[in-house]
DNA sequence: ACCTGAACACCGTTCAAGT
DNA sequence: ACCTGAACACCGTTCAAGT
């Protein structure tokens, strides 16, 4: 159950800035995720270099915008009403939840994207929470008997790849569907 | 079957140009997927609006540098020694291949990746040639009754897409058979 | 017919100068 | 401490001028 670590004082037109940004970053990448840096910056009405100095490469920015997001769908994995479901059922329920983020929000598409690449630093970030929520799905139902036990969280999230190389102009859904129902019944002990 | 088509008669100095490009091209997107395209042209010994004339756009390039490796991987679907094996495992062991030119080609995942997503014009090309390629090798499976009979080409290529997000670098061989494992098992009939 | 390469608008990134 | 915004090196793309 990841949690927001302490934020550090700072002097106070620092913290609207940073916010700032965040909120135009949000809106100027789910509209376009290939935005510009620059524009975003201007869009903030702050210099560019303030914005490198808060967010020192593209993926910070890309990650700390979607942070929201992504933790209230890494917060999903550990529910009540997630916890009530069979194993399977869980698992296939939260991918689709995972679907409906990636289709809504074309920025965060990029980030999850970037998530199931092993690249270092800030990307390892979602990629950490993605799998820490997915083994910790995986292992109620491979303790349950229910999933195989052979395949790790990386495996599983690489699977599902394609969630978010969907076409979300198109009929997504039963491609969507017909594509986990087959992950998932992979996934299945026996 | 797919064919090269008929060259259009072009001047001597235009079409040693063409293919001095594409020389280029092949190995500098191998070593780096973004290499710009000034580059190549200044590599190449060509001024840049002759690049441009000659592929539009970057996905132009990046199709025609690559159409011969795609085309080798297509080709491979309807060899002989892949019609000898059984339905599964001829699929199996052609995703096997897909890995492999995955992986040591960087530029070539791009192109595999664009594949993957149904955008318009020349990125479609490729798309066009993996699908058939992939029907064909289903259709067989689909005949005998080996394989799920509801499943389309796009949506095996898309469960596949997996295999050019591995990390080249990391020892990939094992979790690509797994993951392989689980798709192929999943498109089994019943 | 085709090629060159300077030119344009833009990008990411840096850093002196300000407050 | 933090911010600004001009500046730099680069990018994709165009197009007048050449052959």
């Amino acid at each position: 159950m990841p949690e927001a670590q302490p934020e550090v004082k700072k002097r106070a037109d620092a913290q609207a800035n940073y916010a700032r940004i965040l909120e135009v970053a949000l809106a100027a990448l789910t509209a376009d995720p290939d935005a510009s840096l620059n524009s975003i910056a201007k869009t903030a009405g702050v210099g560019a270099g303030t914005l490198y100095r808060h967010f020192p490469t593209r993926d910070h920015l890309v990650v700390a915008a979607y942070r929201h997001e992504v933790e209230e769908l890494v917060d999903a994995a550990y529910s009540p009403w997630i916890a009530e479901l069979n194993p399977v059922a869980a698992l296939r329920t939260w991918f689709d939840r995972m679907a409906q983020y990636g289709m809504t929000k074309a920025g965060l598409m990029s980030a999850l994207d970037a998530a199931t690449k092993s690249v270092p630093f800030e990307r390892a970030e979602i990629h950490g929470l993605l799998t820490a929520a997915i083994a910790h799905l995986l292992e109620r139902g491979q303790q349950a008997g229910e999933l195989r036990a052979d395949l790790t969280a990386e495996d599983v999230l690489l699977a599902v790849g394609f969630l978010w190389r969907l076409d979300p102009a198109s009929d997504w859904r039963p491609q969507a569907a017909r594509l986990l129902d087959l992950v998932v019944d992979g996934l299945r002990a026996q």
